[in-house]
DNA sequence: CGCTTCATTGACGACGTTCAAGACATGTGG
DNA sequence: CCACATGTCTTGAACGTCGTCAATGAAGCG
């Protein structure tokens, strides 16, 4: 079974799905040597064989926008990667309470080896492929070639590294300090250099980028309420830190001063 | 040099200072195959042969309780192990704010392959143990034998689980169900059953454990002031979910309220 | 004994939540 | 085309939890 598309597969009609496509053309027959993610990802260690070896073992699944990956407490048949898209993992208490516990970006790897149900609730914000390998191949594989254990190693101490940075924003930081260290890091991961007019000399300050998240995410990623977040972003605004176009395009006229408003120790690696 | 031991060698007074040489009888001389670790920590899966290897290139450090082990940015020589005691990693704000990021419990494995300065502050809580590698043997080990790194993948998979338990508790719970999540969190790792009298069959709901944690680290563990969390442990007491003998010693008497208060999901598990 | 450190308790206020109303955009059907 | 419904976001007012500031208590140590 060398690849699957789900039958329900969006048409292509907004923005960020056409970026999805541009990003990872001709899905259905695409090879690892020309994958979008071929060196950030598990495999991003393998030799050109090994490669051959996953390519043989994987295939592709799509999901819409809003629509649920994986339960937690689900059996879990696959792990993978993200190659496009926004994925959250997060974990939900009995009476609703709901808290963004990770961020999946393309490249980003889904599923533990070794176990296999969901702890987390894995859920599309855009629209998302991802590259699945069925959990036993793949474990077999990993036994087999270090290349890919070695890889998840790295992978998880970044991702480790990246849960306790939140942990800091989740527990001493204030609520403005909070989205702006969201914005920060977004910024910091996907910003377009923005061509403000601000000349040659500025413009690694400004930055601007498209908000993925519903105002409710970034409560959830934040520990937040809604109201909190979208008064905090009006405030914001108002004090010049940041401009919207519309509700969901966020422009950054300046790095440093948004940057300095997360309370951020660490100080700059602004375009890192 | 196949072992060391700092100069300044904590005597023995205290009661936690005679239950690290109770469980690490004779360090000077102690064998691999001695370890009181030597099945849950990195070296785990090591055969024979790789346990004499690690053998050979390790030494141990000892830490007073209360004292810094690194400083997040210094350059880290070596990596290891905790063998006996308690250590916590945490982040600082320019203006003071901390949070606690990491709670090292014996067999936990310190530093991070790779990377040669500390990303965080390492201090000791009680007097602490540690077997330790010097970095580049100890690198070079890993990329011979699968069995280090394997067993690195693994902790480091279980810091993340633990970290997004975490931020759960940090970014959702109340002051009182925070401080509930911690006692549950310590009782469930190293509660001693209470003989409280309470018949056979309710034995395994009464737990006690010795608090290793003043209130300014528990204010740091969980996101608040050390006033918030007297407050809440008076509370505790004052609704018999908890009672007290001195300040350190907590006696639970049924472990599902305590579990109940912290308004967990995680249904139980009592000992696992 | 006083000194220091750690913990408890109270009074007060700020920050963020809750509850509620309204704005705005999008889609549906008459 | 408008009326109406729906979902997302914004804004206001009242409330409550938790932080701040301060005083006091308890324990360990020179």
């Amino acid at each position: 079974m060398p690849f699957y598309i789900d039958a329900d597969q969006p048409s292509v009609t907004s923005l960020s799905d056409m970026r999805i496509f541009m990003e990872a053309p001709e899905l259905k027959s695409i090879h690892c040597d020309e994958c979008p993610i071929r060196h950030r990802a598990v495999c991003a260690k393998c030799e050109s064989d090994e490669l051959e070896q996953l390519d043989r073992i994987k295939y592709y699944r799509t999901f819409e926008a809003g629509q649920p990956i994986v339960w937690a407490g689900d059996r879990m048949s696959f792990v993978g990667s993200v190659v496009s898209g926004y994925a959250t993992l997060t974990q939900t208490m009995e009476d609703g309470r709901t808290q963004m516990v990770g961020l999946l970006l393309p490249s980003d790897f889904v599923g533990r080896p070794g176990r296999d149900s969901a702890a987390y609730n894995i859920s599309a914000t855009t629209d998302v492929v991802m590259c699945c390998f069925r959990k036993k191949p793949f474990e077999d594989m990993m036994s087999d070639t270090p290349h890919i254990a070695q890889r998840l190693l790295e992978m998880t101490l970044d991702e480790l590294d990246a849960a306790r940075e939140w942990m800091l924003v989740l527990g001493r930081k204030t609520a403005r300090e909070k989205i702006a260290s969201l914005f920060a890091i977004i910024a910091r991961r996907e910003s377009v250099l923005a061509n403000t007019g601000l000349g040659v000399k500025n413009v690694a300050r400004a930055a601007s980028f498209d908000l993925k998240f519903t105002r409710e995410a970034m409560a959830d990623y934040l520990g937040l309420t809604i109201e909190t977040v979208s008064r905090q972003i009006s405030a914001l605004k108002k004090d010049g830190v940041i401009s919207l176009q519309g509700k969901r395009h966020v422009i950054v006229p300046d790095m440093y001063r948004l940057i300095d408003e997360a309370g951020d120790d660490s100080d700059g690696g602004l375009l890192v």
